[in-house]
RNA sequence: GCCGGUGUGGCGGAAUUGGUAGACGCAUCUGACUCAAAAUCAGACGCCAAAAGCGUGGGGGUUCGAGUCCCUCCACCGGCACCA
């Protein structure tokens, strides 16, 4: 064993090993309890970043624990390849987004190596190649057969300058990224996913994943947004032609109190209004032009037009006007809402703008209404009041005996509505999975023949951000009908990414199978016993997922509902910020490693510069890593200096998995410094020569704690490990055990020997998180076997054992003194010896005891007054 | 705006079921070693002059006892359907 750490040696050894032994090689095994460990994958944006070195270390110690638990364990890897960054950095460097994209794989995967993860490389996917997508648009066409994939209109970002479709991402404040020009909204025919079939049990099934974090839970659930409501629906006459707005209200009760209804831009009410009223129409054009983001549309400002057209109030019979509002979606429930600005906030706020009445209907107890300002009880649930028939009815009572009016009138019915829309999976783009249609001019829309898949993206073209390079390209686009065989024109929509990574950890368990889409082996595997990844896909990824799975299962393709037991979703890896904000011209950010950071006496920085001209630069705080506030540390740099162990040792040792982490230079200098330490305590102790075996009865006191403490540790490292994978406080207690391991005497042999017992555990506990240079350390104490293949050790009982604990005392719950007392003190005996604390007879002083609260083994609290 | 989360020393964090607040690490300071520096090792380290007192974002409450439970307010972060 080398006297110094040497990172590079160890960790090219302990890699090799890996290799040749073919260790993370996963072959299904019915006799074995399997442990499928899946991070999300990552998009190849060209190097790794923290985030992932953070998310692949949580998996791989996890991976690493399981199979020391005697699990057959499962970790892949593969590549999200299509996307958009691809198209960009091809119009940037006038390349294909296929050469980008796997030059990048090269590297990342390069990286991943050399991080030492445990990865089954021999299943890898990448989801931009024909023999993986193939299967998404096999799948597409099953679920076109099924109704679930099924076509409607959509609205799209429209640039009219470069005449092409962008995403939300790419429209800057209303205007095209590239161009500047003013985004148009567009309707063009798009495919959707019939998500909404499966919300009911989406949303049961979700209760019931106990494994996932309470809060992902309930993010799915409040998406989902399953509402009991009504839909009502308002009479009115048209030229002659009888008609009916239809809204959806979760507040029937407050339907005597509607004074307004608003219809969307895009509703043919405001459509046929619009006709004979130019300002009406101007207003419309505006609407049409405002962002479809819900962000945007709940913070805007809510803005109106009357079209003078009224409906009738089905229970009243009053005419009610009808509004154009830029705030209702065509695309939401009915296109429209009724007004109850009495008790709606957003209602109440359009009525004031635009004097219209206000009619309250519901009462509170002990509350008296005011029409000059909104109170949050106005939107409470009360007793009817000016509502006729009603009156008098709570909630409940008045929205059922109102159904069941309108149902009776032929104008209303209970209804489930959902806020979960369908999932439109077109996209206007090149780089993605080819949506496998063919547009015959006399047969219509045709899917490509099964025997025909896959439909082949060609890999060369070059997007120059002037809408889709395949709709110029003749030879993908020109086709014949498989139907009548005429010359017809395939579609160049490509599909969301999201289906690529709707089911790319199923394919990971069907590796290598060209005849389907998955086989057995999906059974075996899934679902993956742990998913981990980032907080950022709560919902959209791991609820289309969720679908995409059950979709199969209704195909008889997997026997599985739900692809993902548990869940751990990591947090932000962030870093500080510099920047400077010259007089003129836009913020320039400086990266941390280029500034200086002084302090005062105490360490509190005060002030920052930047080491290149002296000058100062101001501190924007701590933000998540990022380009374009230049705060990324590379990891690559970062390993070819410290090593890959020392990485996957601070990211794991610096916070707990779920919150985000600081990135902190001097931090992962203590990290490095830490292994140099555990490298020294075991050089120093096997230099020293051979090792008794331990014999329990030779042990001195010192001995005794020192063992106690190292099984106590083993004990709670476990439990951190597995159950609650906090992987900090895991690490910190093996520092603690080193730190007392260095304090202890060990000239003795039971001393050594207890001290090489307390060193084999340290090395062992902390293989998995530093898998290499315990690889090292191990042999280094003797072993033949490797460490990976060791299993997790028994924790001692008999260590375990102690005679005397150290119980607090307090007075009035606050600390004012310790007392040991023997492990089977009674509560008498262990009373009294508080009471005779000489620091707790101070404060209790001419005080009267009132009582005496014993907390077995753990603190006595007098209580006095 | 809506939904979800977070807030503890100079910093990252610990306190697992309501029971010793600040484990572990970083920074800082002191000392040892050294011609010197670095590295390493040892010690100190919430605030305050203080045995007392105060202290877990602010305010209020429940309890013998609250970082932990309840109410309320504030700040920051993630998601909001075409970024992945």
């Amino acid at each position: 064993m080398h006297e110094t750490y040497e990172p590079a040696l160890v960790e090219a050894a302990a890699q090799r090993y890996w290799d040749d032994t073919g260790t993370f090689r996963a072959v299904e095994d019915e006799s074995r309890p399997k442990y499928y460990c899946l991070s999300m994958f990552p998009y190849p944006s060209g190097r790794l970043h923290m985030g992932h070195v953070r998310n692949y270390t949580i998996g791989d110690v996890i991976s690493r624990y399981m199979r020391m638990q005697g699990r057959n364990v499962l970790q892949p890897m593969g590549w999200d390849a299509f996307g958009l960054p691809a198209e960009n950095a091809a119009i940037a460097n006038n390349l294909p987004p296929a050469q980008w994209t796997y030059e990048n794989i090269a590297t990342m995967k390069r990286q991943l190596k050399a991080l030492g993860f445990g990865l089954d490389w021999d299943r890898e996917v990448t989801t931009c190649k024909p023999d993986y997508y193939r299967w998404n648009q096999w799948l597409f066409l099953r679920m076109l057969e099924s109704g679930v994939a099924y076509q409607k209109t959509g609205t799209v970002n429209w640039d009219p300058v470069d005449k092409t479709v962008l995403a939300n991402e790419q429209v800057i404040d209303g205007h095209g990224w590239r161009t500047g020009a003013l985004i148009e909204k567009r309707e063009i025919p798009m495919y959707y996913l019939a998500i909404t079939r499966y919300a009911q049990e989406l949303l049961d099934d979700v209760q019931q994943l106990e494994g996932w974090p309470e809060r992902v839970r309930t993010m799915q659930a409040n998406w989902i947004g399953r509402s009991e409501g009504v839909t009502i629906a308002f009479p009115y006459q048209l030229q002659g032609a009888q008609g009916a707005l239809k809204v959806f209200t979760t507040r029937a009760d407050t339907v005597m109190g509607v004074t307004f209804v608003v219809v969307a831009a895009e509703h043919p009410l405001a459509t046929h209004a619009a006709v004979s009223n130019a300002a009406l129409a101007a207003f419309i054009d505006e609407c049409k032009r405002g962002s479809v983001m819900e962000a945007d549309l709940a913070t805007m400002e809510k803005k109106g037009l009357p079209t003078g057209l009224a409906v009738t109030h089905p229970l009243t019979g009053a005419a009610v006007p009808v509004w154009v509002g830029n705030y209702v979606l065509m695309n939401y429930g009915e296109g429209a809402v009724m007004g109850v600005p009495a008790h709606d906030e957003r209602d109440f706020a359009f009525a004031k703008k635009y004097d219209l009445p206000i009619q309250q209907v519901i009462d509170i107890a002990g509350q008296a209404y005011c029409m000059d300002g909104w109170q949050a009880w106005y939107a409470d649930k009360g007793i009817c009041t000016a509502s006729g028939p009603y009156n008098g009815l709570d909630h409940q009572a008045a929205c059922a005996q109102i159904a069941t009016d309108l149902e009776a009138k032929g104008c209303g019915a209970l209804q489930v509505q959902w806020r979960l829309r369908d999932w439109g999976i077109s996209r206007q783009r090149y780089w993605g999975c080819p949506i496998p249609l063919i547009h015959c001019p006399a047969c219509g829309v045709v899917p490509v023949p099964e025997k025909d898949l896959p439909v082949v993206l060609p890999d060369d073209l070059v997007p120059d951000g002037s809408g889709n390079p395949l709709q110029r390209y003749a030879p993908f686009v020109d086709c014949l009908c498989p139907k009548c065989g005429v010359a017809a024109r395939r579609e160049t929509d490509t599909m969301d990414t999201f289906v690529d990574s709707s089911w790319y950890f199923l394919r990971y368990a069907s590796a290598g199978q060209d005849r389907a889409m998955v086989d057995g082996r999906v059974n075996y595997w899934l679902p993956a016993d742990q998913y981990i990844g980032g907080i950022e896909h709560a919902i959209l990824h791991l609820l289309y997922s969720r679908f995409w799975t059950k979709v199969m299962r209704d195909m008889g393709l997997v026997d599985l509902g739900e692809p993902f037991s548990n869940l751990l979703t990591q947090g932000m890896v962030r870093n500080a910020i510099y920047f400077r904000k010259p007089a003129s011209g836009r913020v320039v950010y400086y990266n941390p490693t280029e500034v200086e950071v002084q302090t005062d006496d105490k360490g509190a920085p005060i002030s920052a510069r930047l080491k290149a001209d002296g000058a100062p630069v101001e501190s924007g705080g701590i933000g998540t890593m990022s380009k374009s506030k230049n705060n990324g540390v590379d990891p690559q740099s970062f390993i070819d200096r410290y090593g890959a162990d020392t990485a996957r040792l601070f990211m794991m040792f610096a916070a707990p998995p779920e919150l985000s982490l600081d990135w902190s230079d001097e931090g992962a200098e203590g990290a490095f410094r830490f292994l140099k330490r555990l490298w020294k305590a075991v050089h120093t102790h096997v230099s020293a020569g051979a090792v008794m075996a331990l014999d329990r009865a030779t042990l001195t006191v010192a001995d005794k704690d020192l063992r106690r403490l190292a099984h106590q540790t083993l004990a709670k490292v476990g439990d951190d490990y597995g159950r609650r994978r906090t992987f900090n406080t895991a690490i910190a207690a093996v520092m603690e055990l080193l730190n007392a391991v260095s304090r202890h005497e060990a000239t003795a042999p039971a001393a050594r020997a207890v001290v090489h017992e307390a060193l084999e555990l340290a090395v062992t506990m902390l293989s998995p998180v530093v898998p290499h240079v315990t690889h090292t350390l191990w042999q280094a104490l003797g072993h033949e076997r490797a460490i990976v293949d060791e299993p997790w050790p028994a924790v001692d009982a008999e260590a375990l054992q102690q005679e005397a604990l150290t119980l607090v005392v307090q007075v009035n719950g606050k600390l004012r003194g310790q007392i040991t007392v023997a492990v089977d003190a009674d509560e008498t005996c262990v009373r009294e010896l508080a009471l005779a604390d000489p620091t707790v007879q101070r404060f209790v002083g001419a005080l009267t005891v009132r009582k005496v609260i014993v907390v077995k083994g753990k603190l006595v609290n007098v209580v006095v007054a």
